[in-house]
DNA sequence: ATGTCTTTGATTCAAAGA
């Protein structure tokens, strides 16, 4: 099975290059971040043509999450407060629309569009670490219901110096400073592994270059986007890989998607019952 | 460093967010 995140920078404007990365490489399930569009006028038929099911959530402009699947999507859950019910702060963290998840073949693939925070100084940059903190709730409870995980979306968080173009310039900055990848590690615990990682120790692979300053032309990235697993999972990993050359697209997303392998299939259980 | 791209909303642009 494999499972691919992109951030597509609105699901409209990208939607004929979203369409003909699914062609050439019918990936199991795509987690989308960035979807900016509201449920109603979301895309659904031309990921349906392709043979995918599509559940989505999302909001006018900004954010929006969606799952796509060639397997059946079971059990969807959208938000926080899916998990969180009594959680004072979740159904607040949860109006921006950045968190669905659902089972597949076994799986509970849980996609999220991390908040950027724009500046240290920036009030958007106390809601990011609020946002992560609940994040970390939000998974404690996930643990309780057993299911394999594999996260993934935009974190937009560099976990490690090897993650950033030049770190002597950016560590301590928005998207690498101390708080931001604590609070990551909170949230991972001893739980989840950057599979990216497992194949790839090198510093240099990037999935977000800026639109600005030449950031592509350069190859001035930044590792942002990844896909974290559970250890049952991990160990069937074959492979990651970043899909670079989409970013060298025609209007292309700032983002290019990340794709792991995972040599997995649910033993199904046939129901005894009555024999 | 205000660089670029997307969306919205109010009149062919400017603002906001990333």
């Amino acid at each position: 099975m494999r499972i691919a995140t992109w951030n597509v920078n609105s699901v409209r404007t990208r939607l004929d290059q979203v369409v003909a990365w699914l062609q050439q490489e019918r990936p199991e399930v795509l987690c989308l971040q960035e979807t900016k569009v509201t449920d109603e006028l979301f895309p659904r038929a031309a990921f349906e043509a392709l043979g995918y099911q599509v559940v989505i959530s999302g909001q006018k402009a900004y954010n929006g999450v969606a799952l796509l699947s060639l397997l059946p999507l079971d059990d969807v859950q959208v938000g926080f407060e899916a998990l969180l019910p009594g959680d004072p702060e979740a159904p607040g963290l949860s109006e921006q629309k950045r968190v669905i998840s659902a089972l597949v073949d076994g799986v509970r693939v849980l996609n999220l569009y991390v908040p950027n925070g724009s500046s240290l100084s920036s009030e958007k940059y106390a809601y990011k670490l609020e946002w992560l903190a609940c994040l970390q709730r939000y998974l404690a409870v996930q643990e309780t219901q057993g299911d394999p995980l594999c996260m993934v979306g935009d974190f937009n968080i560099g976990p490690e110096d090897r993650d950033l173009p030049d770190p002597k310039r950016q560590t301590g900055g928005i998207m690498a400073s101390q708080a931001e990848r604590e609070a990551l590690q909170l949230v991972l615990g001893d739980r989840l592994s950057d599979v990216f990682r497992v194949f790839e120790s090198d510093t240099g692979h990037w999935s977000w270059w800026d639109y600005r300053s030449g950031a592509w032309d350069r190859d001035k990235g930044w590792r942002i986007d990844h896909i974290y697993l559970t250890d049952d999972l991990l160990s069937c990993a074959t492979g990651c890989l970043i899909h670079k050359a989409t970013r060298g697209n025609e209007q292309p997303s700032d983002h290019a998607p990340v794709v792991v392998n995972l040599a997995w299939s649910l033993e199904e259980e046939t129901d005894e019952n009555g024999d």
